[in-house]
DNA sequence: GTGAAAGCGCTAACAC
DNA sequence: GTGTTAGCGCTTTCAC
């Protein structure tokens, strides 16, 4: 009946009781030497490391967890694009997630499933983990009494309010319309009448966030806000809505939400003759690796998203840690605009340079 | 002593037991029930499903891989980069290692690491999974003897040869030189003497199978390979290759490793005053979302993602679930070019509309 | 400083 | 069809 011990033949996995013996000590210190544990004297450290090393020995991560009620693992539920945005923020997340020493489970929320978040949150709670991150949700229709999710670890929202009932439930990256505000007044300071919004999806709160900071903007500067445009985020989504920008004559600064749609604009743009930036200016956001590249080169609005995780994270691990203690105090990072060379002053004014 | 069992307050989170009791069944059943085990009535079932509603029992999944040797889970090894081609794949191989009922875990290869994969894939083994997908690993110093790996569960290779022995090494999109090939066929069948190749860093095996490819397509041609400008697939980089293609007039074609190195390319063309395509022509590799609206469109390889991730991970979890069985048969998606403005023939010898 | 005993919550074999 | 009996390989008391 003994299943996985020795048994004559080929050397199976080993237990710690295995490597105990072979020390010459109980099964109660390995352990104690793998958990880094005090009251081990130098020696017989050794001799357990020495004997772990001969055999091989791996500590079984799920007897672990069942003996110890911690899973050592952090779920984070993503969108499922490859995005640059979406993206960037997963590989941050795994890299803090790494450092602090847990192990990271993913899951995407499938499109077109009404549970959605909820679905991924239940999913991850079935694995098991000891908290759980959000990654920039998009709206979904209210899932019924039924979906009334019963989350007992804490969660870290990234990029929106929380979708969720939790005991401790933590929010970072939820300050962007300074960094949508910014974008837009760089614009009116060059001296542009207006500015257009060239919108992301309203059903994520990052575009919903951006077009707040849009709109705050230009109500500082006493100016009335144009129809905004919503895009998709695809440059797809940018060149339809640049053909259509571009038969308005009135328009001279464009904020797009994102890089992408901004370069689709550009082409709409300038498919229709007007020049970007001599005719029109355009302000994107993310700062993709290939924006400093493209034909203007892209002024934008680069996101901290390695700083927003760690941030996040930190007080996500700590929260896990130190549940009755007071959650950690939320930092956001500053923000600082890209100026290169797809933006200008309006045409009517004539700039600086002539 | 008893930890987690109701003891008057609060309702702890219930175990399968508390399930069998409310249900009126043994245990035993209860798990039968959530296995979708058969031998259960119909009514049996139902009246155990009604309970664990009741209470929201879920399964400790902790102890059913403690108990059944299986995590039921897989882990992937990925690059940590938000670049388009990793992280689109990293989202196929979650979509469908969550189609086949797996968990996903998640661990990146640490920059500068001489340990690299090897230290990736021992910490998923750590955290105790089924299978391994290891996504297009890039070259390593060789770690030593100690790094010499006991991996016992199957691997599956993305896009390179396996960097580690296994019980099971499977391969998958690997096989991509052919569409290198037919990249650079489209140039010459355009007329043009030679093509240029703006290659992605050695290290990775995809940046080797391209320039293979490309390679395969000029000696089938009978035409001589010109050097090779390297770059590590930013557009930064093929914006420097490409002030140095300028100044060389016998360049009128150009296979770029990648879609943004292609762009950073063609910017430094423009700039240099050679018009893409009349004077010379570039086709790209991945099919990134901005290619269609860059200036000008982008002619590009597009890549399978999703088709590659569900052709690996299917025969993974084969392999997973039928360890004695022969291991599936091996499939390569096709390869198709899309053909945009990027591409033209050469200056000197007139195309077909004039 | 170290060890013995008792579970953690489930699945696996086997009886009935 | 259903229940009984043993563990899975650790961590956790609590002794010594």
């Amino acid at each position: 009946m003994t299943r996985g011990t020795a048994r004559g033949g080929a050397s199976p996995t080993p237990r710690s009781v295995d490597v105990a013996r072979l020390a010459g000590v109980s099964q109660k210190t390995v352990s104690r030497v793998f958990n880094d544990e005090q009251y081990v004297s130098a020696d017989v450290r050794r001799r357990v490391l020495d004997a772990a090393e001969e055999l091989g020995y791996r500590r079984n991560n799920a007897a672990r967890a069942l003996a110890s009620g911690r899973t050592r693992s952090i779920g984070v539920v993503t969108l499922g694009t490859a995005l640059y945005g979406p993206a960037s923020l997963l590989m941050g997340v795994e890299r803090v997630v790494r450092e602090t020493g847990y192990a990271l489970r993913v899951v995407n929320t499938v499109e077109g499933d009404p549970a959605g978040v909820a679905g991924a949150v239940n999913s991850l709670l079935d694995q098991g983990v000891d908290g759980i991150v959000i990654s920039e949700p998009i709206d979904e229709q209210a899932a019924g009494d039924e979906g009334a999710l019963r989350v007992d670890v804490p969660v870290l929202v990234l990029g929106a309010p929380s979708p969720v009932a939790a005991p401790t439930v933590l929010t970072a990256g939820h300050g962007v319309d300074l960094a949508a505000r910014a974008a837009t007044e760089h614009l009116l300071d060059l001296g542009h009448a207006t500015v257009h919004h060239l919108a992301g999806p309203q059903a994520w709160y990052a575009a919903r966030d951006r077009l707040d900071g849009w709109r705050a903007a230009l109500a500082a500067h006493g100016r009335k806000a144009p129809p905004v445009v919503e895009g998709d985020w695809s440059a797809a989504s940018g060149y339809a809505a640049g053909r259509e920008l571009a038969a308005d004559d009135d328009v001279t600064a464009v904020f797009a939400a994102n890089d992408d749609m901004a370069i689709g604009l550009i082409r709409a743009l300038t498919e229709a003759g007007r020049r970007v930036p001599h005719d029109v200016s355009v302000v994107g956001f993310d700062d993709v690796p290939v924006a400093a590249y493209v034909t203007p080169p892209l002024t934008t609005m680069p996101q901290r998203f390695d700083a927003v995780a760690r941030a996040g994270l930190t007080r996500l691990v700590h929260a896990i840690e130190h549940p009755d203690a007071a959650p950690l105090p939320a930092s956001e990072p500053p923000v600082d605009l890209i100026v290169r060379a797809s933006t200008a002053p309006p045409p009517s004014r004539p700039g600086p340079a002539g």
